[in-house]
DNA sequence: GCTACTTCTGCAAAGAGTTCGCAACTCGCT
DNA sequence: AGCGAGTTGCGAACTCTTTGCAGAAGTAGC
């Protein structure tokens, strides 16, 4: 078989759901539960909340997605291979951005040495007001 | 008068309820609408918990508290004079410990030399794994 | 100190978001 | 093809937060 199956390799089963899931939250790059399941729906109509929080979950155990707190309340799912910016969210038009990791190299080093404290700069955002918000 | 009511000065009405609010979320330095409802029950069992929900949310709006997203979900209250530090919470412990502003100055302004993005590093909590629970 | 006005509180119900139990289904091994 | 385990769908349950309303309490004026 050419195709390796990813997540069959970690010991999950390939069924439709699970691959648009995944798929959903690799083309958005960031998203809600509830935007997975709409994009999830746009090539499977049927497929219900459950299963998206269950696979979310699942993925998330297996390395492959991993959840971030960028706003308010809601968790919001990444691709693990695309966690290696920041986000910025903008708290006055909500929008979110991103930075390369190395922004807060120095940041983390520091809160290492003095604190002792592992940051893992990408699980929060990082909040404020963007450009286009700040008042010239 | 020798008490210049700071509720009172906002226009807001001085009830024993608001007052120990206030109260608790200052003692507690940070903590979640229902733990504030559990402190404040301590010398006014009968509260309501909405009554804590439209306290923080009127406190907020006079600028008296600001709320953080801590961790899951839920939002975290501050009295805004002690928002002069991050907070680093520990995913493993669930522990949440604090560092001085000035651990980010540097980050801050480089976010906001390249992106113009204007962080407000209080706002979200800095997420990692703290001292004790890092292995040696 | 009393009255009237307005805000605030308590209660209960409504909502949003997320989780859980269970029966039916289907994926993958043999 | 058949079997067993992992998954899905569905509905109900749950948690957290918000809202409407009537009664209670705080404040200002008299």
């Amino acid at each position: 078989m050419a195709k390796s199956h990813e997540l069959r390799e970690k010991g999950l089963r390939l069924t439709p759901q699970r691959e648009l899931v995944l798929k959903a939250v690799r083309e958005l790059g960031h998203a809600t539960p509830e935007e997975v399941a709409d994009r999830v729906r746009e090539s499977y109509p049927g497929i219900n909340l459950s299963t998206i929080y269950r696979n979310l979950e699942t993925l998330e155990n297996v390395g492959l997605v991993q959840h971030t707190h960028l706003g308010h309340g809601g968790a919001t799912y990444h691709a693990a291979e695309e966690l290696t910016h920041l986000h910025l969210v903008c708290g006055t038009c909500g929008s979110v951005g991103d930075a390369p990791m190395e922004s807060a190299a120095t940041f983390v080093n520091e809160l290492l040495d003095n604190y002792g404290f592992k940051t893992d700069v990408t699980h929060f955002a990082i909040y404020g007001t963007c450009a286009n918000c700040t008042p010239k």
